[in-house]
DNA sequence: CCCACCCGGATTGTCTACAATCCCTTTCAC
DNA sequence: GTGAAAGGGATTGTAGACAATCCGGGTGGG
């Protein structure tokens, strides 16, 4: 299957730009979850008509990442704690099964694989020693992109991605305040163990990275309907936004 | 996350229906791989103006059931043989774990989940004994979409909501002509098995299920490029689409 | 005869204007 | 004071017009 949406041949259009300043500003969150996205404005701002600024939300909207609720408009989107965790899950099985294709032939990565997700591994360390808390984040994301994009498996790779930004949007949402921060020695175990050809010990340690990921999420077991009232009226602005979408 | 696109709150927009009507149409075989889709002459078809159809091509797109290329036009997607591969995979990976899903909990299926796999498998009889191979075709995909349904996971849902219609594509491209077709008893013993509680029994027929279906098809291990030219010359027309490809 | 260039037709890309919708505020009636 | 209705402003939805692009066919020159 061709690469969709439409590729230009000559100057690139700006759909393409204005679709990745958006995605970029949603996983950074300078886009915060229920943030109005007006057109009119983007188009202002983006310097183009609205027509360009429909089409980019409209794919941000199949992506999940932004809902379009007509006559209303266009928001970032809210994932509810369900979706949130079939996010995870989906996530778990399908990063699981392309470690498992990397590590396929018994032996370790490919050396020019194993080489970038090394490059990879460098760049987040350079990140987080800068405190770029933003690159240091959406790095973080790219590490699991990247390993579907070694294992040469473009379906899953396009699975992923979306996956990996709606999970963006779900720790956003549900991200508990004292949560450790991540680190980075996470995915360098990970990296190590495909580069000796341990399938089995790459597949626990991403397994277990991810499952830590979503530990972190105050993902309530009780179903999209549960409402924790203390954070109600503690003025939580997150569990109001909860409260508003029960 | 909220469904998307946009939802209609009064009179539904004819976006969906259009959307319905050509994947619906490129599922029966009616719009074959690589037919053009021509935006002025879909306008005038649905009665719409062409900005409509844009948005709905748009959404195929996306779904990679049609390329947009810029300045050239939409066509049906023609899926390479190593698409195809990737989809299958990613589809038993996928149906595999929902699978997983529906028999969780020890039991068989819920009895309105069997019910509604019962009602099913009723219709699929009856199209094929009434020898609509259109809604034989369609009603065998929405089998296991309904399997997707009945787990409960939205999220697994959407995704092999896609992964079957480019399956569809691929079959489409792909299929050998001699292929005996396939036999309804195999979703029967799917459920059968589901229902007993058989959670490994159920996999190992929904992966042969699977199996089968792609080893239908002539997907080359050689790779994209590899054409069969005994085809190309023949006069196949799918073929010489593949050939343009390469 | 072959190749390069040009032109015309078909189609896509883009923008803008106007209609439609929704929400919030104000006013009026009870 | 409260609730309902009306109006206005903001925003989205839609269509039509025109610009831009591409491809195929025809013509002219070597």
């Amino acid at each position: 299957m061709k690469p969709s949406p439409a590729r230009p041949r000559g100057a690139p259009a700006p759909e393409e730009r204005i679709h990745r300043s958006i995605a970029d500003a949603i996983a950074d969150r300078r886009l915060p979850p229920g943030t109005r996205l007006v057109e009119e404005q983007l188009a202002e701002l983006f310097g183009v008509s609205r027509a360009r600024i429909r089409k980019v939300l409209l794919m941000l909207a199949q992506s999940r990442l932004v809902t379009l609720e007509r006559n209303r408009g266009a928001m970032v989107a809210v994932p509810s704690a369900r979706e949130a965790r079939e996010v995870f899950h989906a996530r778990r099985l399908i990063e699981e099964e392309i470690v498992r294709l990397l590590t396929a032939e018994g032996g370790g990565l490919a050396p020019d694989a194993a080489q970038r997700l090394r490059r990879h591994l460098d760049r987040e360390a350079a990140a987080l020693a800068s405190g770029d808390r933003a690159a240091t984040v959406r790095l973080t994301g790219e590490f699991h992109q990247l390993l579907a994009t070694v294992s040469g498996h473009a379906v899953f790779g396009e699975i992923l991605d979306s996956l990996i930004r709606q999970s963006s949007l779900a720790i956003a949402v549900f991200e508990t305040p004292a949560a450790p921060s991540c680190t980075a020695d996470e995915h360098r175990m990970i990296v190590e163990a495909l580069e000796r050809g341990d399938g089995d010990g790459a597949r626990r340690l991403l397994l277990d990275h991810l499952h830590e990921i979503e530990q972190r999420l105050e993902l309530k077991t009780l179903g999209d309907g549960a409402v924790d009232l203390r954070r109600v009226f503690a003025g939580d602005a997150a569990a109001e936004a909860l409260a508003e979408e029960a």
